[in-house]
DNA sequence: CGTAAGCCTGTACCCGGGTACCGGATGCAA
DNA sequence: TTGCATCCGGTACCCGGGTACAGGCTTACG
């Protein structure tokens, strides 16, 4: 399969294609006499396995690793980078909770002014008061 | 109080404060007879709101709108964007939360490979099976 | 064999949120 | 007044994940 395919098939930019491969995810292809890349079949499954990976949280880096330590049965790593990764996507909720959590609050206190509210116990972060006029141009 | 004073108070590189001045979150101070920037007291606070803003996942763009809609009183659509921000971070942690359940999922079936596990009933990301050799340089 | 579609390399650019470096000018204290 | 810290504007660079363009070569089809 050539460039054009393999991208149209995995729904990938064939720019893409030639950046992960820059970036060492797709191993350097066959080429025809005339230089054009020649993709196995099995291509278009290994670029779902990076996008599904992605979709995993993993960086581009982090999936070329994956790959290169699953390239090995049993791949040694991938439970443990599993696990880390777990971790790494808990403290993200438990921040984007408590962020919420304040949202809430501005919501329900209906605070009217980022610097400025005038709502009693006004959740709005720390601020001492003083910032009013700070912003004014 | 110089640009160097209130960086280090707010936390902030110099630079920093540069850059917000020129995508409009901080207002052109003052000068000095020299040329150099005299920010009023106030700025430490309206930069922690700026910093706080942030930390509840707004851009730097959407700070700036805020600031903008918060110079008067009552802002108009602080409320509305609170809510709106609400409803993005519940996108994000559901995105998160079904990542997770996928991770947790490899971890206990003890996936042995990324691109050609062997494990019974495989969570791994729908691969036909056919990638196993697609990355072997 | 001609021609159009497709591919090649290399380089530059996009986004957001900063950071670093340069040569020159200022501020402040002794 | 001298000396050193600090600040100035302008420009270039960093990260990650791509995308776009130019100018030339290859391939496929009729
Ligand atoms: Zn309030
Ligand atoms: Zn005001
Ligand atoms: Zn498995
Ligand atoms: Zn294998």
């Amino acid at each position: 399969m050539r460039t054009g395919e393999v991208a149209e098939r995995a729904g990938l930019n064939i720019q893409t294609l030639r950046y992960y491969e820059r970036r060492g995810l797709l191993a350097k292809p066959a080429r025809s006499n005339g230089g054009h890349r020649l993709y196995p079949d099995e291509t278009v499954a290994l670029l779902q396995v990076i996008k599904a990976a992605q979709r995993l949280g993993f960086s581009l880096d982090e999936v070329a690793g994956l790959l290169e330590a699953g390239r090995r049965h049993p791949a040694p790593g991938l439970r443990q980078r599993a696990v880390d990764k777990i971790a790494e996507i808990d403290r993200k909720i438990a921040d984007l909770a408590s962020v919420r959590a304040t949202l809430a609050e501005v919501v329900e206190a209906r605070c009217d002014s980022l610097t400025d509210c005038t709502c009693p116990d006004c959740p709005l972060p720390v601020v001492t008061g003083a910032a009013q006029e700070a912003g004014e141009a």
